[in-house]
DNA sequence: ACCTGAACACCGTTCAAGT
DNA sequence: ACCTGAACACCGTTCAAGT
């Protein structure tokens, strides 16, 4: 809080480049560092760089931003204003979900180190918030109950944000492949038989179809498991077992 | 610093806690290295710390591993050596499934900054290579086909360890449910309606319920979503909308 | 009162000099 | 040949002095 009103400048100072000063505000300050992560890669946003590219020094920075932590999450959530909450081609309540996740996705995975900030806060910022609730009602839509509903966004959000980061810091290596695939294929048949065979698949590349595959996943397993707790009147025993409820499931084949 | 030994006899080298200098190894300096992430946190494991705790100065280590993050990796696997990958007691393969998870979950909260260190780096030593073996071996076991059961692996343990990390973060505020939950709590119901009325279960403490939903829903949809592409001969038509065409670089390098 | 240069207490990594 | 102190190029954060 204590946002200086962005409006209040006296005049507009040549804006781009120029070393001139304009005045500083919470806003600018974000936005420089965005711009910083997106142009010159996560190492260089940091609170030294950021000042420097304001043209001022870093003890500055601190009147409008608390921490580094406060910044990367501002950062962040701006970021995630480009994160297309609804898909008006897409009518199905499942393509707009699947849409929603891939724009997210799409966004951490658009500049290196983004999925890597969103791993480290938790995001709560106006945008989190609007693909939360976008979120939360398709899966209404969906027909899941309410509790699981709020647990699945979670998941949903927790996997989408782990692929991307895990993506992006492979990407960070200059060989895609490098030591993982490398250690993977190296693997010894008769130590490790099963993961010899699928090596290729572990490592695989093709992240589209894994994204989607994981995705079907998800869904149907948030569509089938109820809560351990039936949303029936329990009777006068208390909340409940912490293990699973009986699976009772068939074993589904194929 | 660099108090000289008054007893600097040049006796036998007393193990354990001595200054007196013992050969250093790449064991070593990995054991030290999670001792003092266990003891004094993740912030205390740098490269000068363990050096300092070895004794030594910091470009002694460069010895014995080429960087820090080689370092987290192996200190990363040498906690995963904790894990325990089969469980006598649980004879259903579902049951020794969800028992291994829990247990590579607990290995990962145990320490702060241990899931930190696993979503960093993507685990390939002798454990984690245990571990996907083992995980392999039960999904096939519930009649799980090699390439899913290769991503359903990924998926298993890329959720467990975003979970941890997700936790022991939080584990890291002094206050438990501090700007997170407050932010969530203070949504307003006009705005965000649907986050306001689940806003208790977004940030919901109990974990275990949480996780053991999460594999319930996780096993149910690998077990019941086949891969996209069926294993027979494609015809000329893709299978998706086939996101972005992969650079296809293809650098030797090193 | 506000702003910020300089200082503080750290990093990871390199390198040349000492043994 | 090996080891390592010192140096280099950075960090985030604090504070006192200057305007």
């Amino acid at each position: 809080m204590s946002a200086r009103n962005p409006f209040q400048a006296p005049q507009v100072k040549s804006r781009r480049g120029g070393p001139a000063k304009e005045p500083l505000s919470r806003d600018a300050v974000v936005d420089a560092a965005l711009d910083l992560l997106t142009r010159e890669g996560p190492a260089n946003m940091s609170l030294r760089k950021v000042a420097a590219a304001l043209d001022t020094g870093p003890a500055t920075l601190y009147a409008y931003v608390e921490d580094v932590e406060e910044l990367q999450a501002l950062v962040l959530d701006r970021a995630l204003g480009e994160v297309k909450t609804f898909d008006r081609a897409a009518h199905d309540w499942r393509h707009r979900l699947a849409s929603l996740l891939e724009s997210y996705f799409n966004v951490l995975s658009s500049r290196e180190g983004l999925a890597q900030l969103a791993i480290n806060a938790i995001a709560v910022g106006p945008n989190a918030l609007r693909i939360i609730e976008a979120l939360l009602g398709l899966l209404d839509e969906g027909g899941v109950e309410r509790t699981a509903g709020a647990w699945a966004v979670d998941l949903l959000l927790l996997y989408a944000t782990a692929v991307a980061a895990e993506q992006s810091q492979r990407a960070g290596n200059p060989n895609p492949l490098a030591p993982a695939a490398l250690a993977l294929s190296a693997v010894s048949a008769s130590s490790h038989p099963r993961i010899h065979a699928v090596r290729e698949q572990l490592v695989s590349g093709d992240g589209a179809a894994r994204f989607h595959w994981a995705l079907e996943v998800l869904l149907r397993g948030i569509l089938e498991t109820p809560r351990a707790q039936p949303p029936r009147p329990a009777p006068a025993r208390r909340a409940g077992p912490a293990k699973p409820a009986r699976p009772t499931r068939r074993h589904p084949r194929r």
